[in-house]
DNA sequence: TTTTTTTTGGTGTCATCGCTCCATAAATCC
DNA sequence: GGATTTATGGAGCGATGACACCAAAAAAAA
């Protein structure tokens, strides 16, 4: 096979890749994205990545090892327009607004996988998978603590009441992302979310009822 | 092995099965609810049910044949309590929100597997699937099917605005709760849930400003 | 008792899955 | 150019997964 020219710079010895890492483990990204773990077999795998067995196991290690790449690519992806929409500089309740705008369109997305890589991956699996559900479970969780973390700077910046569950919340802003995200893969348009997500911000805590408020 | 007596009454000609179907598709549907589809060997099917594989092909057909037994089964289960919620005899909010307490009880039950059976199942699944991800998403839209159909009860009723977006309503109570099941799956305590459910009838629509209304 | 019907135990099969090995190819370094 | 280093192609391996077959067993029916 021609050797391609890959990357701006080269060095080091050896005879170089004939593909680009990046792109292989992109496009293993969507395909575990779209058909789960399970669901992906190694020779959809190679396929899909357009590299041989050994070559697949030489730059990757073992399918597990590539799947966790795989989940890291994808929080650069989701974790782009996820961080994006919670560090906005603007009052705690137009954050969760787009955070929740933001999910609806990305979820929608007509150039990747419906829905979220992580939202509902590896809830059921066998117990041979433990790993693989306890670092899906633990970033399910990082993603609760963030929102956790934008609320409770909410509240310090006043725009939540101060009596506010902060973990209830973003507990519960966490399922409706979930929610929404299996809305997506079952097929459910933009707009659907996005009436979804509208509905969802109703249940923001009113404010307390301040003696100087109007 | 000792042939058991099983059920009441037997007839027909034959040599007896030596255990109960009812129970055996009882402990193959707690497995397929804790694992998935694909998580759940047939190996594991046989140890639990405790049966051996030729009659497990000679009393269930198939694996997949099974699995939609369970489903079946399940909706047995789940579907008591879902619908006796959602025809209780009160007002649509109230409804509303017992059916979600429900979910938070049930989802957290300790002789049964955390979460829902069909909320989160087959959203990732390979191409081979597409069967049952199509089963499995048909049983999601029917229970939100339901729910729409109750708020619109409700609506006649006079307890929902008349501008109300029922199906989005409906969509929405739906995302949350196939989120808590993810909650519930991820470990997620009973008073986590409640407070969940709780948050998410705060988005419950507010009632119109009417003239004659106090 | 004999026949008929249904279930069971045990063994075998066939495909797939994830993975490994090794000889060879293609690059750099000396 | 030769040595060294890294990547590739291709063949194959052991385990598992889902399932099939068939003779024997256990019941009712004749």
């Amino acid at each position: 096979m021609t050797p391609k020219k890959i990357g701006g710079e080269r060095r080091g010895r050896g005879r170089p890749p004939s593909f680009d890492r990046g792109q292989a483990l992109c496009a293993a990204m969507r395909l575990f994205w779209d058909r789960g773990y399970d669901g992906t077999s190694f020779d959809d795998l190679i396929a899909a990545m357009g590299i041989s067995a050994s070559s697949f196991y030489h730059a990757f290690g073992s399918k597990e090892a590539l799947y966790q790449e795989a989940i890291d690519a994808y929080i650069k992806v989701a974790g782009g327009w996820f961080f994006a929409a919670l560090n906005e500089e603007t009052d705690t309740r137009t954050t969760f607004g787009h955070l929740l705008a933001a999910a609806a369109a990305e979820f929608t997305r007509d150039d990747l996988p419906a829905g979220c890589m992580i939202a509902v991956a590896a809830t059921q699996c066998a117990p041979t998978q433990a790993r693989l559900r306890d670092l899906l479970a633990s970033q399910r969780t990082q993603s609760e603590d963030a929102m956790a973390d934008r609320l409770r700077r909410g509240m310090a910046a006043g725009d939540l009441p101060a009596d506010t569950d902060i973990e209830a919340l973003a507990a519960f802003y966490g399922s409706l992302l979930r929610g929404m995200a299996v809305q997506a893969r079952d097929g459910a348009s933009r707009e659907r979310l996005l009436e979804i997500a509208r509905i969802g911000m109703q249940a923001w805590p009113a404010a307390q009822p301040h003696p100087h408020d109007s």
